[in-house]
DNA sequence: CCCGCTATGTATAATGG
DNA sequence: TCCATTATACATAGCGG
């Protein structure tokens, strides 16, 4: 979709269908993610490869998008059931560890906003002087931390019913 | 994404948001289906809304995407949580792009300035430049925001120890 | 509400390191 | 192979019919 178009088939080389699998699957996963909050609906998407990767994948979680589609196919609950205890211990340990990298950029988020902040008004320049677009970035960067905690929280929750 | 730059959050607007959803969905699946022939991989996309339309959608169908959630529904644990965890990449990805925009304005010896504008504030010095009514509003507003992501990373350890 | 249009924002194929 | 950059193709918000 860039510098050529791409004809609509089966990418035969490897190393461009690996590189183009990558960017796509980006892509889609950003598009869900958009729709999903813009629209205001429930929305996953999955990708089962046996060439390109190993493992099958999911979003925005494993969990949400099972109970999504069971929810209108109503599978067997019972199966589910099982390995409960097991995952739920395994799911915990493996979210705390990725929780403790997202905690430093929060952290340090946090500084660099009050910072900054702190700086422009305090620098004798006062809030009258700061810039209009400089505030928008730090709405923005504030929205954008408390939605992917948002998110966070989500798959933790998820996690839990699985 | 076109005319004007739309913010990444629920549109209130009916009319708008249908039209969002309509335009959108139909992107998704195309893209689905891009990914699906160009990487040679299953690939099927749901959404489930209560608001926008009143059946769940699914592609390529909704028995295709039930059975390859099904397939992943059996992988083991790990593997289900790590293949979910590309979420947190994705959020982290964000927050570094936001965070790079920030420090692009703002680089330069941020510790050095806190320190000072620390010293300032306790000092009784600097503020007095400001306009009372803006600092409090910006203030608080950062204050609530702030306030919000505490109370979430909070929520989140006492999650852990649960 | 559904088209179609079009200006703009985004995604991404190629490329080079 | 992965990352960053760039040039282009594509997706889509806002509008008018």
């Amino acid at each position: 979709m860039a510098r050529n178009r791409v004809k609509l088939a089966y990418i035969a080389n490897d190393a461009a269908r690996k590189a183009s699998y990558n960017k796509r699957k980006k892509g889609l996963l950003k598009k869900v993610n958009e729709l999903s909050t813009l629209c205001g609906v429930d929305a996953c998407a999955v990708i089962y490869s046996s060439t390109c990767n190993s493992q099958p994948e999911a979003w925005p979680s494993t969990a949400a998008a099972y109970r999504m589609l069971s929810d209108f196919k109503t599978l067997p609950a019972a199966e589910q059931s099982n390995r409960a205890m097991t995952q739920e211990s395994l799911i915990k340990q493996q979210i705390a560890k990725a929780e403790e990298g997202l905690k430093k950029v929060h952290e340090e988020n946090r500084r660099m906003e009050l910072t900054q902040i702190m700086f422009q008004i305090l620098d004798g320049r006062g809030l009258n002087t700061v810039k209009k677009e400089d505030l928008i970035d730090l709405s923005m960067l504030i929205e954008q931390n408390l939605k992917g905690i948002d998110i966070r929280l989500q798959m933790l929750n998820e996690s839990y019913v699985l």
